[in-house]
RNA sequence: GCGCGAUUAGCUCAGUGGUAGAGCGUUACUUUGACAUAGUAAAGGCCGCAGGUUCGAUCCCUGCAUCGCGCACCA
């Protein structure tokens, strides 16, 4: 080959592509193409399925390049290596993109009627559901696409039934009355973990109950207080444990006022830990139907009433009385704060900054609620989760999470997995048309017989499951779970897990506790939680900041390669990477210098077939450093990579390949036409693109074919 | 409030109990048989602050500050 034959710079728009296809067209993508020869057992990792409605971001861009280093490099050391692909249905957001397009067609989701919505949500699903898979094709990662997965799937369906109905015949799915996550715009309840709280500057008041002040930021839930509680060591309010104090009415219409034509109640005073004789004045107005705190004391105190004073669009309910009903929480708190200091019942108000919990989905402002929903008791499944980390079958990467991960499940709450959304799994239980039977039946169908007071017929619950109730089982069911394939024994429990810090509880912990609850083993060895990407401030990106990267943007710029290696190159440890686009930049510069390097070696060795072995007879005679050098960055960076040091590993492989190989030794060699020196030279640039190829798949990929050498790809040579 | 992480060159980050390193950027020179996306050389750092341990601390310990994160609280 002349140098000529090749351009004198690395396009990666030319071969990109074409590489791909190639790969896709070998179908070594399926480990059940793989060549027999040598494969060892199965290898799997699976990736974090992304929401079919949105976009792939730098972090998802990271995290299953990643994943794609650590699959491409197993498969070259001879494993029946998976990395399987998918997408998650995305109910919240699922639902609101379809929405969203009604809406300019001037029609609704309840218009449509559920049915007709699902439908047209599928079609939704059909017409743009691919575009996220375009996404991922073109970060260059090696999934199996015959083994891609929806969290809706058909199979998944059914899977969906059997876990349901699995855990319900266990007595750990349960209907509750409790104060849950509601949030008025999506219309639905939203697990703890879909809460995000940020800090806000509100205003505390503080209000006269009678002979005593309570502080409080939501004046208007007084109109639900049907409790004070003080702590009971509080030595200050002993008189009025166990008596009532009696509160001036701000409106003498409230239905729950024992005298609905006095200007007072009477409320009782119980004692409760729950009161910190440091805040405030040190008592609680108990609000039980809109405060998980005061909903617990109740459930302390059964004698407190619940009196629900807001419904579910945020809007004062009758039981407010006529006065405020009907008022948002809004108006019916500037309209109360008015009334009271007009009967010079407010104290005084002050600035105040506190946490304010919003949807983690649509931002708006949630409201505590009384609600009946389904749950997931946790007690027993986080226990066995708790005690498979403990017993240490499964490690941690940061080692710190593991501790992290303890100390969260031991203080766990049941899990609220119905969501009152259309788009979903829908909740395998029935009750009664007439819903004066109160009793639920739970099973695929509904019951044969009609109910025995009405005789109307039974209808399923409209109600759907959480999201992440599918997602949970996404390291099996993606494996033909329940039915014991071949693929589940040779791919359970999967490698790695790779994932976001963020979803740390809402997916890991999740996945866990279901693969050992279903398949008595962890369903990954490790948990490895990857950088969290910020920009250059080190503020999270987000698309109001204006500070977002988009991978495929970059991509469009300077190609797949010198993308994965700006983003690999910055991943230090479990680091959070305070982006720069420097990395890229090294990147390009890198695939050029390869690129290059190649050329003159091509050139120097010319077209007849040679092999690719050691050159060991020169070694013996001659102490030539470089593959001195090959051998101990060659054990360097496996050691890197199976510690996880995606970066150490790349900086180490670009400081031989640039500095101790190009630097030094082909500069030398061009002194020295010896058959030896090319050997050596030949040997070292096909080790060096193997140990390169996990990085940079395409360019070494592209490079390997062009050495005069055997002809299998280089996604299957075997690595050391 | 509890816990975790970070703080090193202009920027993004490695690193080590013994006179500090990379990438990017900057400056000067070089078109020498791949690469100017290059080569050679250079400038540039009280390694956050204050104590302690040590013959010796950027590294270990303690405290503080700043930034970020998680959890809890938020009447």
């Amino acid at each position: 080959m002349k140098l000529e034959d090749l351009p004198k710079g690395y396009e990666p728009k030319e071969h990109e592509e074409e590489i791909y296809q190639i790969w896709e067209r070998s179908g070594f993508f399926n480990p059940d193409m793989l060549p027999e020869a040598g494969r060892k057992e199965g290898y799997a990792i699976m990736m974090a399925p992304p929401n079919v409605t949105g976009h792939i971001h730098v972090g998802h861009a990271l995290e299953n390049i990643i994943s794609d280093v650590l699959i491409r490099r197993k498969r070259m050391q001879g494993y029946k290596t998976l990395f399987l692909p998918g997408k998650d249905h995305a109910g919240i957001a699922g639902q609101h993109v379809v929405e969203k397009e009604l809406k300019k067609e001037g029609k609704s989701r309840k218009s449509l009627g559920r049915e007709k919505f699902v439908e047209r949500v599928w079609e939704w699903m059909k017409e743009y559901g691919s575009a996220i898979d375009q996404e991922l094709k073109r970060l260059g990662l090696s999934t199996d696409w015959s083994r891609a997965r929806f969290t809706m799937d058909e199979h998944y369906q059914r899977v969906i039934e059997h876990v349901f109905l699995y855990y319900h015949s266990k007595g750990y799915i349960y209907r509750g009355n409790r104060v849950v996550n509601w949030c008025p715009r999506c219309q639905t309840t939203i697990s703890d973990l879909e809460v995000i709280y940020t800090e806000e500057l509100g205003k505390l008041y503080y209000l006269k109950y009678g002979p005593v002040t309570i502080a409080t930021v939501r004046p208007e839930t007084r109109l639900g207080d049907t409790a004070l509680a003080v702590n009971p060591n509080d030595e200050r309010y002993k008189e009025y444990i166990g008596n009532t104090i009696t509160v001036e009415s701000t409106d003498s219409s409230v239905s729950r006022w024992r005298s609905p034509r006095s200007v007072s109640v009477s409320l009782p005073v119980v004692a409760d830990e729950a009161a910190d004789p440091k805040f405030g004045s040190g008592i609680i107005k108990v609000t039980p139907a809109h405060d998980l705190t005061d909903f617990e004391i109740k459930t302390r105190h059964p004698e407190i009433e619940i009196i629900k004073v807001i419904d579910e669009n945020g809007i004062m309910t009758s039981a407010a009385g006529e006065r405020y009903g009907g008022l948002s929480v809004n108006e019916a708190r500037e309209k109360i704060v008015d009334d009271l200091d007009k009967l010079g019942l407010v104290e005084k108000i002050e600035d105040y900054t506190h946490s304010v919990a919003h949807c983690d989905r649509c931002d708006a402002v949630i409201e505590p609620l009384l609600s009946e929903q389904w749950f997931l008791s946790m007690a027993k499944l986080a226990q066995k989760a708790s005690h498979a980390i403990s017993k240490n079958q499964l490690s941690f990467i940061p080692e710190q999470r593991k501790q992290i991960m303890l100390a969260w499940i031991n203080g766990i709450r049941d899990w609220n997995i119905s969501r009152q959304l259309w788009w979903g799994h829908r909740i395998p239980a029935w009750h009664c048309e007439c819903k004066e039977d109160t009793q639920w039946h739970v099973g695929q169908k509904a019951p044969d017989a009609k109910c025995a007071k009405c005789k109307k017929p039974w209808e399923q619950t409209s109600d759907v499951l959480d999201t992440w109730f599918s997602s949970a089982l996404w390291p099996f069911a993606t494996l033909g779970w329940p039915e014991e394939t071949t693929d589940l024994k040779t791919f359970y429990p999967t490698a790695v897990t790779s994932s976001a810090r963020e979803i740390f509880y809402t997916w890991t912990f999740r996945m866990l506790f279901s693969g050992l609850e279903f398949l008595d083993k962890p369903p990954f060895r490790t948990v490895f939680t990857h950088p969290t990407i910020l920009d250059k401030q080190g503020k999270k990106m987000s698309k109001s900041k204006g500070n977002v990267v988009d991978p495929m943007k970059l991509i469009d710029e300077v190609g797949i390669d010198a993308t994965r290696f700006g983003l690999i190159w910055q991943a230090m440890s479990t680091q959070d990477i305070h982006w720069s686009d420097d990395g890229i930049r090294a990147g390009k510069k890198f695939l050029n210098k390869i690129w290059n390097s190649t050329r003159l070696i091509l050139a120097r060795i010319g077209i007849e077939p040679r092999a690719l072995t050691r050159p060991e007879k020169i070694e013996k005679h001659h102490n030539i450093q470089i593959l001195k050098e090959l051998d101990e960055i060659t054990k360097k960076t496996n050691d890197l990579i199976e510690s996880f040091e995606f970066g150490q590993a790349l900086h180490g492989l670009y400081d031989f390949y640039w500095h101790a190989f190009c630097d030094i030794y082909i500069e030398a060699s061009k002194k020295d036409d010896s058959e030896e020196t090319t050997t050596v030279l030949l040997y070292v640039l096909g080790s060096s693109l193997k140990l390169l190829h996990p990085f940079i798949p395409f360019i070494t990929e592209y490079l390997w074919g062009l050495l005069p050498i055997e002809h299998k790809q280089l996604l299957i040579v075997e690595n050391v």
